[in-house]
DNA sequence: GGTGTAAAGTTTACAATGTAAACATTGCAC
DNA sequence: GTGCAATGTTTACATTGTAAACTTTACACC
């Protein structure tokens, strides 16, 4: 991150790893998954077709790099939607779906990088970060418990509840199965997140 | 699906359409995705690599017919488990999560298919037998809401907030993300579903 | 019964891709 | 300074998707 001062024309990059993660995403998002080469990265970062080998051990590992990255930036994301709500709980939890649906439905291929096939994977360091996402939620679900606004009880099994439902509402808004009339999408998501929440509000 | 007599060693396979959806749906499951092979998937049909090609415009749409085949197989598995219930709206319901997370976790790779890449794809036919499978659980809401187990509203959207719970429940179930202690499958989805039922029941 | 045509399959060819191996360059530790 | 380890490059090759030209076969029609 700090290390961007060499940059033209020599003959080690620099950080090549980065800048080909990032050559990935850009075609993650321009022409979708199938259309990630890793000739085509390389081209991108202006360096040998077999330069990234230097990096990654093969196309799997990239791809992986690449889900790291989204996760990174969901994590970001929804810290930032917590952020937004200091001392407000209930709030948080609808932000936090909101945003996690905006990141969806702007990257949606992301998205599916990032839960197909590749956590399917078995690797320890996509699993952490994707973990660090999931303990945004979890933290937030802990605090409301903690205000009273949700029941007591096992916060974890209630953050995967959550999660769930607006990772599904997510996948479906991708596809044309879930048409919302013209409603803004932070509406869309309160109102589905809202059902749920009903179900685990205190003394219900 | 009448022309199963011509079989030996035939110039003309007789269902090749079909063999080759099966070889890939075969591969999917042994291997991922990214086993998928036009090549492959000839070689299990015992035919040319170029074969396909009669049957197939490119890859792309063979994988297109294979998430097909997928929705398919889930919409008898959906209507199964509405089938065992006559007359217990509630239960259908249940049993339709229950059964599709089943689904879902038997076939990891066939369920990120068929709402990856795919359903992201503006493919008619497929996104109808996606609302096929859809609405087998619309029915059931709708069943529900007439038998005063679930408030009355826009079927629809409730719909969706169930399948968005099911199908997310289902994605973090296969990867590490929600591990559930030893309890059944059976109890786990229900106790999912049930909170949300609550927000969604009459006189809330 | 013969035949000719379209559907279904095969062969050959080629470009794109992932990957290995051998070689080149360069920054940095000593 | 110099030598080595890290980082890139070149060359080579097997796999794959796909196009084109050719072959086989079922079947409609006379």
């Amino acid at each position: 991150m700090d290390n961007a001062a060499e940059s033209l024309t020599s003959y080690h990059h620099g950080d090549l790893r980065h800048a080909l993660v990032e050559a990935g995403v850009t075609l993650l998002q321009a022409e979708g998954i199938g259309a990630i080469t890793l000739r085509k990265v390389a081209g991108r970062a202006k360096v040998s077709h077999a330069a990234p080998y230097r990096h990654f051990a093969d196309k799997q590992a990239l791809l992986i790099a690449i889900a790291e990255q989204g996760f990174q930036k969901l994590t970001v994301t929804m810290q930032a939607a917590v952020n937004q709500y200091t001392d407000n709980p209930r709030q948080q939890l609808l932000a936090i779906g909101e945003h996690y649906m905006q990141f969806g439905i702007a990257h949606p291929a992301h998205l599916t990088l990032m839960f197909g096939e590749m956590l399917q994977q078995e690797d320890d360091v996509l699993h952490e970060v994707a973990r660090a996402s999931f303990d945004v939620l979890l933290n937030a679900v802990t605090r409301a418990q903690q205000a009273g606004i949700l029941k007591a009880g096992d916060s974890r099994q209630m953050a995967t509840s959550m999660w769930s439902m607006v990772h599904g509402l997510t996948v479906l808004k991708g596809s044309r199965l879930a048409e919302q009339g013209g409603g803004e999408l932070k509406e869309y998501v309160e109102g589905m997140l809202e059902q749920l929440l009903e179900g685990l509000a205190t003394s219900s």
